[in-house]
DNA sequence: ATCCGAATGGGTGCTGCCACCCATAAGTCC
DNA sequence: GGACTTATGGGTGGCAGCACCCATTCGGAT
């Protein structure tokens, strides 16, 4: 036997206690995974951070005030980030896609079996490019399987410019208003919109306003 | 001291298995408690009651194929039905009135504290006419204020065909593409939309669009 | 019996959204 | 240097969304 080996040291952020509860319970059944942190929202999770040392950290997509994903950007930015799980309810592709952009190392579903769910964290560790377990839908498949050939990302991210374009949209202001907001013309703001919905396959303002809440873009 | 007492015997459905764990995990800690059945969906829940005597269902509100409301409707029109307490992760007043409308015990949030939610099952049991434990919003908590002092419901104030419309035009359906699945006219629909916009004081689609999601009528 | 709200539908007109077309300046990549 | 991307801006036209006007039918409350 080695000597007891370093357990992977987890930060567990999700704003509802029955959850953590319950993967808390899964986690540290294993003799190589420690829950030594826990968090109720994004904010929380960033600052706890600050105070623990962690290998890994569990983030819910969708939580109050800072979601799992606006977190995963912030955290991505940290000089030695630890590596990310994005846990979530939903088997969607806009969540997923938007876990990948952030670069967590994995997307678990929360109906998965506990032993996915420890699998996940160990690959994760292992320096895996993404662990995706159970059943995913055939679009997300193709898409992870070019990834692991090596082929490069068919680009379908907006800019910067359209990012905020997208926000401004998606919280209900008129082409209008944005112009003023951006101090840009009210054509160039049309030309933004007009490229957002292309790229995003979106056909109008409301169902950018969906999209930017699910990506976590915006609070409802 | 009495002569060890019945427990109470408990259903829990739920389509997170990690949700199911955490649950499980605390209400099996009392000494009063007992899970002795657990299903994934709605209909699972159902048709576990027709084998197994219980004396609490546990439900999600939300669940695949059927949904919690859908299975405490039919659940309530049992002979003889046993109490339903409905669990969900969403502090809104859309599913909270559902919950009261089918003749739930309770409304408990995912994010409550363990004792919480125990204590929810005890009331519940104990024939209390509606347990809300937890932080809930000031309009929830107006809302049960008048119902404790015997008030009548101001109920809400878009009409049924309203909130029929107002879902669809959420959904990022064009008001011809609603007229179609109503099988009502195009001017009809915009009057509709018109009225909607009224009451809520809401400016165009984008923002119905925010207020839907925020009120739970639909998922983002 | 009457009145009111809810649901239905029509007309008219303004403005905004969206889809095409076009161009230019600045930066990056090969 | 040329190709490409990004951000900027313009024009034009069609259709949708929205506001304000109108009316009819039906059922329930007073």
């Amino acid at each position: 036997m080695t000597p007891t080996p370093a357990k992977i040291r987890i930060l567990l952020a999700d704003d509802h206690t029955l959850v953590r509860r319950g993967v808390r319970l899964i986690l540290d059944a294993e003799p190589d995974l420690e829950v030594v942190a826990e968090a109720a929202d994004g904010a929380e999770a960033v600052a706890a951070l600050r105070d623990v040392e962690v290998d890994l950290v569990i983030l819910d997509v969708a939580m109050p005030r800072m979601t799992g994903l606006q977190a995963a950007r912030i955290i991505a930015r940290m000089r030695t980030p630890p590596k990310m799980l994005m846990l979530s309810m939903h088997d969607n592709e806009q969540y997923f896609f938007e876990a990948l952009k952030v670069g967590a190392s994995g997307y678990v579903l929360k109906s998965v079996a506990d032993e996915d769910l420890v699998k996940a964290c160990r690959t994760a560790m292992s320096g895996q490019a993404f662990v995706y377990p159970g059943a995913m839908s055939a679009l997300v498949r193709d898409y992870l399987d070019r990834l692991n050939r090596g082929e490069s990302l068919p680009r379908t991210v907006l800019t910067e410019r359209e990012d905020e374009v997208l926000k401004l949209i998606a919280e209900g202001h008129s082409t209008r208003e944005i112009a003023r907001e951006l101090t840009i013309s009210y054509k160039t703001v049309e030309r933004h919109r007009e490229n957002i919905l292309a790229k995003l396959g979106l056909r109008d303002r409301t169902q950018v306003t969906r999209y930017a809440i699910r990506a976590g873009l915006i609070e409802p």
